[in-house]
DNA sequence: CTGAAAGCGCTTACAG
DNA sequence: CTGAAAGCGCTTACAG
């Protein structure tokens, strides 16, 4: 058991005081190089590394990203905090993950919790909870005090700040539009309650594409789903009642589930019934029939907002700069769920 | 903007020292009740939090937990985290992630990086790489400076440290001997290069279950798996050469591809060939025909371990307790790629 | 009951 | 060229 060594002790044994070798291992050229090589030798020797939380505290800069998301074990939210951890790694930046829960309660602590110190500024995607409730107080407080926060995917226009996204209406529009120009006609919807900013999105896509494309909109055919985990009753119920040639989908689950169920009632998929899916996950891949999706590159996502937190970090509080939202290029994945789609 | 507040900037306006501001906040007995409620409601109207940076240096313990995993985007080791995350939170600590992707070099600075003050343990899994050139020094070293380590599922004997992980091999045997009791006779085995702890283990366990059931093991039928972009190849050539009755695959990505394979070859699953899989995660579930699989609880082994490292951290330093190996429990989870199986 | 001092591990402006 | 001092934000043993 050897500890890790301190430039305190390193002074002691080399007789010299910690300033000296401070400046030593950092190159100073007000050290002789006598000492200067002593110290360093020394200090190889001894596998010295400054410690960084002393040095965060110094510095006031802790070199790390805080992330909070709702949830990890989910395919997309995995793939984005691979993203951000890449570009925070080139960076030397180390990343800590929260997950909220979809919580507002615990996204609420962790992101006190984060912001007394231990980061320099956040990424996050807002909880479901929170959504529903609309308080993003502990959001803005952050902000106030100086630190930077990125939002990506569900995102609020109540909190002014850095955002990546994804434009979602208008992927589910030429989702859909792309079924109606492959000959559908009575194609139902399968979303989420509309507190889900993304979900909402998707849904009002789904709607102006039938629209301007000269289809009245059926209440009937649109299934809001609260509770993910029962959704295969509520799709039947929809495939069941409503003679659909084609469903949209704004998840994958939902489309998995729809094509589960379509067997269930002896539906071929796509012949009886095509699936548009949402988000290009693994799930849509190893399906079978695999699934046509609207990719949703979680990865690039995750880059640019590493990238643009990071931009924010190291530009010199160059307050006034204007806030960024950038948008991430979608594009329909054409899998065996749709019949090959012009 | 309204920078965070100081016990400084509070001694100052109140015009006490800085350590009766502290002491005020901890309900010191020392403090008389009126300055320590004078210092308290100051403190809550400026929403005052201590720097949790600062209070690192001082206890020399950050209440963090690191780490190192080979990557994210698998639902095995996002199920990990999350299973590490809740029982980490619940005891108020914070989760650092880093991801090695497989390299050795990146498993080595990420783990040089946190052990330098920022986190007061780890829970790792080695990458393909490290258990390659089986060079665990980074490891060693981080145990003897006295930082507890607790690693899972990719684990090796030659660190002495707290483990969790799943009986591979009896979980292969279980497997394997299932589908021979049902009668399965060329059962093929597709796994991964032997390198990696956990492939081998299962490796060994199907070859078990064959020979102590007085089936002559043929190399013939097992196919080793290097590339895992490219496996279907190699499988392909597996189900055509060599007329299989059942294959077990060591991975769900194995399993999901030999079905794939298998319905091209107009095979019917589980009709002409039966499959089981390892790992009961997203894929398998989600898979048609669902996959039958070896659960491997990640959410449970993530909670043990972090239970356990946390059980170090908190046991004042009785150095000398034994390091413990955790066997999680696994079963087979019946679905639709194998027989209703006896 | 209050405060000055020392200390966690580091850096850096300043004196000598 | 070297080192003492101040400081990052905090706690706590000790003096007064």
């Amino acid at each position: 058991m050897k500890k890790k060594v301190t430039l305190k002790q390193i002074a002691k044994e080399l007789d010299v005081s910690i300033s000296t070798v401070s400046k030593s291992l950092r190159d100073s050229p007000e050290i002789s190089e006598d000492t200067r090589l002593k110290v360093q030798a020394f200090a190889k020797l001894y596998n010295y590394k400054p410690n960084l939380i002393a040095l965060s505290l110094k510095n006031k800069k802790t070199k790390t990203i805080g992330i909070i998301i709702p949830e990890i074990v989910h395919h997309f939210f995995a793939t984005v905090i691979s993203g951000i951890e890449h570009i925070a790694n080139e960076n030397g930046y180390n990343v800590i993950v929260c997950l909220s829960d979809e919580s507002f309660d615990k996204e609420v602590i962790n992101m006190e919790m984060l912001a007394n110190g231990s980061i320099d500024g956040f990424i996050l995607s807002l909880s479901k909870e929170t959504q529903q409730k609309r308080d993003f107080h502990h959001i803005i407080e952050v902000i106030n005090q100086g630190m930077p926060v990125v939002m990506f995917d569900r995102v609020t226009n109540d909190v002014l700040c850095d955002k990546v996204i994804i434009d979602d209406s208008l992927a589910a529009y030429q989702a859909v539009e792309s079924l109606i120009n492959n000959g559908m006609k009575r194609i139902g919807l399968i979303t989420t309650v509309d507190y889900v900013s993304v979900g909402k999105l998707r849904t009002d896509g789904y709607i102006k594409a039938l629209s301007s494309n000269g289809i009245a909109i059926d209440e009937k055919l649109i299934m809001k789903i609260e509770d993910i985990d029962n959704c295969s009753t509520q799709i039947e119920r929809l495939l069941k009642d409503c003679k659909l040639d084609s469903v949209f989908a704004v998840n994958e689950l939902f489309a998995v589930t729809a094509i589960k169920v379509a067997k269930k009632l002896k539906l071929r998929v796509p012949e009886d019934i095509a699936v548009i899916g949402f988000t290009d996950g693994i799930i849509s891949t190893y399906s079978s029939p695999s699934i046509t999706t609207v990719s949703q590159n979680g990865i690039k996502m995750g880059n640019q907002a590493a990238q643009m937190l990071i931009n924010r970090l190291e530009s010199e509080d160059e307050e006034n700069e204007q806030y960024i939202t950038e948008v991430i290029e979608t594009h329909l994945v054409q899998r065996e769920s749709t019949p090959p789609l012009k």
